[in-house]
RNA sequence: GCGGGCGUGGUGGAACUGGUAUACACAGCAGACUUAAAAUCUGCCGCCUCAGGGAUUGCGGGUUCAAGUCCCGCCGUCCGCACCA
């Protein structure tokens, strides 16, 4: 019988029909067995599916098709992160409706993740921006509001000029908004604000927790949450401050050298400095010529430290003799600490760079380990390492550590102006989350503003706050402003004529709970809390690197804050995170400098170089630097092409071939044509071996020889593939795969007429539809049928393996002489030490070596190596 | 500046907790089939070397019977944070 060849599209689109037809996806919260949640993360609907989001949920099924193979009840569900800017700007360029814009564009990639053939529970599936979803999160806003997570305060915040809104501190890179990539200005606004700094101290802790998270992220969250501990000392003004203050209050974390002190330090936008600024014009250029300099990553390093002497001094606390003057400088920051410090220039750079520039004095008073103290001194580079204290009264002597609890212990007992001197504090760089937005499509903050009540949140039985769905773009800003017929309301509270809050939240706040909603999402309330403290949490999650912050730090907040509302009963809402590498690919420029697609191109190659062309205009064609797939290089290949021509699974295939998934992968048009090569290659044998053989028999066959040795190739790789799909490490189990195939098909060219052989090989052929299944699930399905199995694949449990088939009983160890190999011995698989330690000092090579001395030493690692020390 | 990761053939990479380095794939070469091409099949494929062998996991040192793996110091590269007191 001749082999056909395999039509992907054909046999692609019957079984994603039968897995629809017959619900195999959809999962339920009733069941008896084993839970597991795997999720990733849900994509923005901008338009088409790209090759980041086929190697994502590739993972993800596969994962998910292999769990429930091993008898799990499998939560896979998929929805939409549908609100932000994208669809306003596509309404105000193209006049289209965010709304419609961002349901067709839904619409289409659904399409396109479903000719991917993914395991996916449909029936759960949400948008953010569906009204359902934000009526729920409004509710959960309020019910935040009620506990006190959420308040409204008036800040400088990060305004971005160019999406006209207000961003977040993990939203701002190197000074510039995550999205329009334009400079941030700090603004001062009323907003509202998640209170995720009452968690810092627990969301840092926890993370020790969280082992099966990338230490990388770990890490990174770590120092975002940033916690500093030191101590709150105040200074006593020689005369007041213009603001009536008697002490100015500084955070260190370095007290141990307060000796070392020289001058104080202010934040240009200390209240002291403002007030001061009033009626000094010259501090006033100064204050604004700091705000000027910016906070980008090049403004910082090129800065010079300046200063402004306001002409206040403050005493030693320590010391009374002391008297220190208070300088406004350029490099202290309002929002850390109080916004003012003092200096110690030989063990500060910044304080040694400002003491130099303005001539003050630098006093070391901590010794390194082998310096001489009559000698010592700092003069262009601060010390900043371990030593002991010296130069500073009844500190002399003590170490680091010792002196600055002995100077906390002190200052907590003096007591000036009716509070200690004093106080030890733990600081965080993590600030509070802000989360208004002025922007339209957004989920509307459900409050009222009333004259007479001030700030009222909405009743719970008027909810959803709905958007209005006729507004216009023509001009800048939030067309919720102008649309006054929608903000005009009463208050809840009195029933007089209010205005509505026409700030949106920001879109983190709608992907921070939506692994809940997913668990019984058509609930009434936001959580059915039985739902969700049965799923939660995710066993898996997979998504991008990019996250590793906002997004994952705002979730585990969100769990928090909703396990105090009674939404939920737990803390963390993922278990194990994944975080893939990016899809990349080579780049294309043209003679005149233009980006070229991939897919305009035409190569050949001579003399083992490769060279380029443009397909139409034959013109030239540089090849440059492997770059991540992206629209302005041009260098992005459609999933959907890929998929018409060779099929869905080959494309997964591909994804999770060769690179590591945490690494990136480079997209190669060879890469691509070589698992198509081996998709038709499975086909053939599968139909080879389908059609040379019987169906198994329930007995086996007394196994002998090669069908023995194929049978236990068989059982070690199911075993193999198990773990490493375990692990997450689908490179390494496509690489097995491999192996095998190539082993059956020896096999099976060999002849498989002998009973024996055609059970091996059936059993082979068998299981290897069932391992590609994860992976592959068109072509195991379609295997799968070929050899006459009954049922879907999908529906099948993972292949059982016969341990005693995993063990031989002999083995061939590796002989070493002086720790290089030298050859080889087989011994029995359960010889003792002595057994093969005598029959390797008999073997030529050896002795030849030993020339009849006795071995030095002769190590046997059982099952492993021999090492002989001559 | 601070913190972290990575460095193995022409290429992507494998090597479990220290135990046969280079599995598997891509590219390449030779052969078979074919009028030819594609597809497929078979074999070869890191370096030096005359068989035998020798050196080799960015560089230099160390620990060990044994190091790609552990330790110290460099070099390169990528990422995160960044005037955080």
């Amino acid at each position: 019988m001749a082999t056909e060849r395999y039509n992907a599209r054909e046999v692609e689109a019957r079984w994603q029909k039968v897995w629809t037809d017959k619900d195999v996806f959809v999962t339920s919260n009733e069941d008896e067995r084993e839970k597991y949640y795997v999720l990733e993360m849900f994509p923005y609907p901008s338009g088409r599916i790209h090759m980041g989001h086929v190697r994502n949920y590739a993972m993800g099924d596969v994962v998910a098709r292999h769990k429930r193979a091993k008898g799990f009840n499998v939560l896979h569900p998929m929805g939409w992160d549908a609100f932000g800017m994208p669809a306003e700007n596509a309404a105000m360029q193209n006049n289209v409706h965010p709304k419609d814009w961002t349901y067709e564009n839904i619409a289409f990639m659904r399409e396109q993740l479903k000719i991917m053939g993914l395991s996916l529970d449909w029936s759960r599936e949400f948008a953010t921006c569906d009204v359902e979803y934000y009526e729920q999160q409004q509710r959960l806003f309020l019910k935040f509001l009620e506990a006190g997570l959420v308040y409204r305060k008036n800040a400088k915040v990060n305004w971005d000029p160019v999406d006209m809104t207000v961003l977040a501190n993990e939203q701002v890179i190197d000074g510039r908004g995550w999205r329009s990539d334009a400079l941030v200005e700090q603004r001062e606004l009323t907003q509202w604000f998640f209170k995720i700094s009452d968690y810092s101290e627990e969301l840092l802790e926890a993370l020790d927790g969280l082992d099966r998270w990338p230490d990388k992220v770990r890490l990174m969250q770590k120092n975002w949450i940033g916690k500093s501990e030191g101590l709150r000392v105040r200074f006593e003004f020689i005369e007041a401050a213009p603001t009536g203050d008697q002490v100015l209050e500084i955070f260190t974390t370095r007290p141990d050298t307060l000796f070392g002190a020289s001058f104080m330090g202010l934040s240009p936008d200390h209240p002291i400095s403002t007030k001061l600024a009033e009626s000094n014009p010259e501090l006033q250029a100064f204050i604004e010529e700091c705000r000027r300099i910016g906070t980008t990553a090049e403004a910082i390093e090129t800065a010079e430290k300046n200063g402004f002497d306001t002409g206040l001094k403050v005493k030693h606390p320590l010391d009374a003799s002391i008297e220190l003057p208070v300088y406004v400088a350029n490099f202290i920051l309002m929002d850390y600490g109080t916004g003012a410090i003092f200096a110690c220039p030989a063990h500060d750079q910044r304080d040694l760079d400002f003491a130099h520039k303005y001539d003050l004095p630098v006093r070391p008073v901590v010794l390194p380990k082998d310096a001489d103290a009559a000698t010592f001194e700092v003069t262009n580079e601060a010390y900043t390492d371990d030593g002991t204290i010296f130069n500073s009264g009844f500190l002399n002597g003590m170490s680091i550590g010792a002196a600055k609890n002995a100077v906390a212990k002190k200052l907590e007992e003096i007591i000036i102006s009716d509070e200690p001197q004093g106080e030890r504090q733990v600081n965080y760089r993590l600030r509070d989350w802000g989360i208004s937005r002025q922007r339209y499509w957004g989920c509307p903050i459900p409050v009222i503003h009333c004259d007479d009540c001030g700030v009222v949140p909405e009743k719970d039985e008027n909810l959803p706050v709905e958007l209005p769905s006729d507004i216009n773009f023509d001009k800048p800003g939030n067309p919720l402003d102008r649309h006054t017929e929608w903000r005009s309301t009463s208050c809840p509270a009195c029933g007089k004529p209010a205005l509505r809050e026409t700030d949106t939240m920001d879109t983190f706040v709608d992907s921070s709970w939506y692994f809940a909603r997913f668990t019984a999402p058509r609930c009434d309330q936001p959580t059915d809390p039985k739902a969700a403290n049965h799923w939660l949490p995710v066993d898996q999650y997979i998504g991008g690197i990019e996250h590793a912050i906002l997004h994952l730090l705002y979730s585990r907040f969100f769990t928090r804050a909703m396990q105090k509302v009674g939404a939920l009963d737990i803390k963390e809402p993922f278990k194990g995170l994944f975080t893939q590498g990016m899809v990349t690919h080579e780049t294309y420029k043209s003679s005149d400098g233009k980006w070229l697609n991939p897919a305009d191109i035409t190569f050949s190659e001579t003399d083992g170089k490769r060279t380029a062309i443009h397909t139409e205009t034959g013109g030239p064609v540089t090849i440059g630097s492997i770059e991540k797939m992206s629209k302005s290089k041009k260098n992005t290949v459609d999933p959907t092409d890929i998929i018409d021509t060779y099929g869905a699974d080959t494309a997964r295939w591909f994804m999770l071939s060769d690179s590591p998934p945490e690494r990136d992968v480079i997209w190669t048009e060879e890469g691509v044509q070589g698992s198509w090569r081996f998709v038709q290659r499975v086909w053939r044998l599968v139909q080879e071996i389908a059609d040379g053989t019987e169906a198994r028999s329930n007995e086996i066959p007394e196994m002998t020889g090669k069908a023995l040795d194929l049978r236990r190739a068989t059982h070690k790789t199911i075993a193999a593939i198990s773990k490493d799909l375990e692990s997450l490490g689908f490179n390494r189990a496509v690489a097995r795969i491999y192996e095998h195939v190539n082993q059956i098909g020896k096999a099976a060219h060999d002849g498989m007429s002998a009973p024996e052989m055609a059970y091996a090989v059936r059993e082979a052929a068998e299981s290897l539809a069932q391992m590609i299944a994860p992976m592959m699930p068109h072509l195991a399905e379609e295997c799968w049928t070929k050899l006459g199995m009954y049922g879907l694949i999908s529906e099948t449990d993972w292949p059982h393996v016969d341990d005693s088939l995993l063990v031989e009983d002999t083995v061939t160890l590796p002989i070493q002489i002086n720790g290089k190999r030298r050859g080889e011995i087989t011994v029995a698989r359960d010889a003792s030490k002595e057994v093969v330690e005598a029959a390797t000092l008999e073997l030529d090579f050896v002795q030849r070596v030993l020339e009849g001395r006795a071995p030095r030493k002769v190590i046997v690692v059982p099952q492993r190596i021999v090492n002989v020390v001559a």
